[in-house]
DNA sequence: CAAAAAAGTTGTTCTGAATCAATTGTTAAC
DNA sequence: GTTAACAATTGATTCAGAACAACTTTTTTG
């Protein structure tokens, strides 16, 4: 039998404690591991399965054991926005807790992904009672916040050349969790990462290999010249 | 004498309990309090000076008494982008305590402010300490995030009629904590919250009062007819 | 209060990047 | 294994909005 199938079906204590490893939860007492553990299920989803959409009612949070996700905007259903590539042990959707009921964006799997689904009011208990774990919980947001903040700046202040520079030294330097990143993405991801047209990225592309700052065969793409690429991300 | 002036320089007991005031410090054991108390400074920031700057380090956090201020991001040296108009009861340069140790954005007097300046340290202490007021903070990152998000969907999705359409009724919502907002602001001040040139600026205004949206009236203005501005704000 | 600086206004020009259209390569489905 | 749907590519066209330039009004300051 698929030990990994078994795993997500029969789930025993050794299960939890092993998964609850996560560096995130190490710090809540017994009593409190129990309440995120009663009000807690875990799930698979599959590549392309979406974790959260949104506008959609969000009444738990999820947290990834392993997998990698994409996180986006929707906007006028032609093209989406993508914010960021979500990895083992982040939380997704956690504004729910604190002030929307809604998730406010969307997110899909990128490679099958281990979830843990957890009531908000679970979390919200844990966050009052334990100062530390509300801590951790803040630095996360605070994170998410000056990324925002970069991307306003991007979005703001740079144009095409200097933003998609931006997108390919960001995804380039999650290939240390993940070395086929690129293989997982299309162009027109690459486009709604950078915040372009697929036939700009195309074409950016193509002058960025010409140039000799990057090198395309198959799926992948690698970094050659990081030094002009960061100039060219620096300079807009 | 001038009160104002007083009560910056001689600081007294019954001062800080007055000042304690807002609902987010109530929640407060008397101990916590007492740390706040103990780091902290009351200052006046005049009308254009500035609460934070973009880059310089950040030992502290600023939390606004009375006053209004605009936070914004610096760019190219030419234009900013206005993220948001801060008011009363709020906190300013919070990501400092969490992660990194400069402000990231910017940030300027509208009016006079009166501000506690509290060191990072003594937020950081009471937050890990009391639950609840850490829940409470969260709280505020959490709707900063979601308005980033927003900034983000709008820079995105959005055209000038939309953006500004959208500027006109945020900068309107605030007309119940100052009615007078317009007036503290200029044509540029509403361009750099649009995200557009400020002669883009003008040609809307024009066009909106034209078609009979706004009144403009001395360096006021009105919103006349508010269902089309916000058809005008979903349709982008 | 005069002069200088800054803010606001208006029409024209210019440009970055989207959109469109047409084609080729690749993957999925029957 | 052939056809149909989808992803990638390329060049030509179009457009929203910035940049520019020239002018007026308002505000600041010596």
């Amino acid at each position: 039998m698929n030990h990994k199938y078994m795993k997500t079906i029969l789930e025993t204590d050794s299960d939890f404690i092993c998964d609850i490893q996560a560096p995130c939860f190490q710090m809540l007492l017994p009593e409190e591991a129990e309440v995120v553990r009663a009000s807690k299920t875990q799930v698979l989803f599959r590549k392309d399965d979406n974790l959260t959409k949104q506008g959609a009612f969000a009444s738990y949070v999820l947290f990834i054991i392993d997998g990698f996700a994409k996180q986006y905007l929707e906007g006028d259903g032609i093209k989406n926005y993508n914010l960021r590539i979500i990895k083992p042990s982040e939380f997704v959707g956690l504004s729910a807790v604190f002030s929307e009921n809604t998730f406010n964006y969307s997110s899909v799997a990128l490679t099958d992904c281990h979830v843990f689904l957890v009531e908000k009011e679970a979390i919200a208990k844990v966050v009052k009672q334990n100062g530390m774990f509300a801590f951790n919980i803040i630095k996360r947001y605070c994170e998410q916040n000056t990324n925002l903040l970069n991307t306003v700046r991007n979005l703001m202040y740079k144009q095409m050349n200097g933003r998609m520079a931006d997108t390919l030294l960001y995804l380039d330097s999650l290939k240390n969790e993940k070395a086929e990143i690129f293989q997982l993405l299309s162009r027109k991801d690459l486009a709604d990462f950078a915040g372009i047209s697929t036939e700009s990225t195309v074409k950016l592309l193509k002058m960025f290999e010409k140039d000799g700052l990057i090198a395309l065969k198959e799926k992948d793409l690698k970094i050659v010249n990081y030094d002009s690429l960061r100039e060219i991300s620096r300079r807009g």
